[in-house]
DNA sequence: CCGACAACCTGTGAGC
DNA sequence: TGCTCACAGGTTGTCG
C-alpha cells in the first residue's frame, strides 16, 4: 500500500490527533516486524508528549522529549486513530495510546506481511543508522536537475532502478517510477549516464509533479480514514501504465509492455518511451 | 565502491 | 471448490 504519498497522507492524517498529546503507554501483540519491537516499548512511551509528527522518506518520526519512535508501514502497514476498545483484529500489532480527557483513544498499526517497523531513537531520528544516509527529499528544493544528473554521470544502471535508489533520492516507489518516466517519456532501461541535463531538469520536475498529485488525492479521498470503522482505503488513481500491461496507451494506443527490473515488475509504452 | 539477488511475511487472484 | 503458483505498493543484508 504505501508509497511517499501514503506515508504523507497518514502523517497529515494522525498529527492532529497525537501532536501536543500525551502516550499512556503502548499494547505490542505481535513486536515481529522486520526488527523487533523493542520490548520495553510501554515503558519507553509512557508519559510522553508527542511534540511533532514529521517524515524523511517513508518513515513517519513522533518526535517526543526523550526520543522518536520511527514507523515503517512496509508494503501493507496502516495506522489508524480508534477508540481503544475498537475490536482488534488479526493484524492490528502495536497500538500507540493517546490520553484525551476520558476517552482512551489508539493509533493502531496494522501489518499482514509485517514488512513495517517501529523502533526507538534516543537521540535525534536523523542520527539513526536507516535514516543517516539517504539522499534528498524528492518535493524539497535540494532535489534539483543539476544535482539529479550529477549523480547519474557516475552510474551505467537503468534509469528506472535508480530513480528508486534511496541514495540518490528517497520516497520513489515502484508505482512512481513507472509514471513519472512515463510521463518524461523515458524508456525505463536507460542507462542513467545516458540522460543529458535538459532530461534530468524536466524529469525532476515529473517526479515532484506526480507525486505531489499523488498526496493531493490522497488527501482528498483518504480525508477521514484514520476516523472510519472499515480498512483505509487506496486512493482513485489513473496510472498511465502501471499495472496495465497489454493494455493500449493512452497517449498513442500502443499495448503497453511489461519486464522485470531489479525484481520489481516495469511498465512502459514502447512507443512513447523511445528514449 | 557497485550490481545481483535472497530474504523477510501474508494475502489474493489466476489457472487448472 | 480447492489446490498451486506467481506476484504484491519496500528495504536490508550478503555475496562476488
Amino acid at each position: 500500500m504505501p508509497e511517499l504519498p501514503e506515508v504523507e497522507t497518514t502523517r497529515r492524517g494522525v498529527e492532529n490527533s497525537v501532536t501536543g498529546q500525551r502516550l499512556a503507554g503502548a499494547v505490542v501483540r505481535n513486536g515481529r516486524l522486520r526488527w523487533p519491537v523493542p520490548s520495553d516499548l510501554d515503558a519507553l512511551l509512557k508519559g510522553q508528549v508527542v511534540q511533532r509528527v514529521w517524515r524523511r522518506a517513508k518513515y513517519l518520526i513522533f518526535e517526543t522529549q526523550t526520543g522518536s519512535l520511527i514507523v515503517h508501514l512496509g508494503m501493507s502497514g496502516s495506522l489508524r486513530v480508534v477508540s481503544a476498545d475498537f475490536p482488534v483484529e488479526k493484524h492490528d500489532h502495536v497500538d500507540l495510546l493517546i490520553e484525551s480527557g476520558a476517552a482512551l483513544r489508539a493509533l493502531r498499526f496494522r501489518d499482514p506481511r509485517r514488512f513495517g517497523a517501529m523502533l526507538w531513537q534516543p537521540a535525534g531520528a536523523g542520527t539513526h543508522p536507516l535514516l543517516a544516509h539517504l539522499g534528498p527529499e524528492p518535493l524539497e528544493d535540494d532535489f534539483t536537475g543539476a544535482y539529479l544528473h550529477a549523480e547519474l554521470k557516475k552510474r551505467s544502471t537503468a534509469i528506472k532502478l535508480l530513480l528508486m535508489d534511496n541514495r540518490i533520492v528517497v520516497g520513489v516507489g515502484n508505482i512512481y517510477a513507472n509514471e513519472a518516466l512515463f510521463r518524461a517519456g523515458i524508456h525505463p532501461a536507460m542507462p542513467g549516464d545516458k540522460l543529458r541535463r535538459a532530461v534530468c531538469d524536466r524529469l525532476v520536475v515529473i517526479v515532484k509533479e506526480t507525486l505531489a498529485e499523488a498526496i493531493a488525492a490522497g488527501g482528498s479521498t483518504l480525508r477521514d480514514f484514520v476516523d472510519a470503522a472499515g480498512k483505509p482505503g487506496y486512493f482513485q488513481q489513473n496510472y498511465f501504465v502501471y499495472d496495465r500491461s497489454d493494455q493500449p496507451c493512452f497517449k498513442c494506443g500502443t499495448p503497453i509492455r511489461t519486464t522485470r527490473q531489479g525484481q520489481r515488475s516495469t511498465f512502459w509504452c514502447p512507443h512513447c518511451q523511445s528514449r
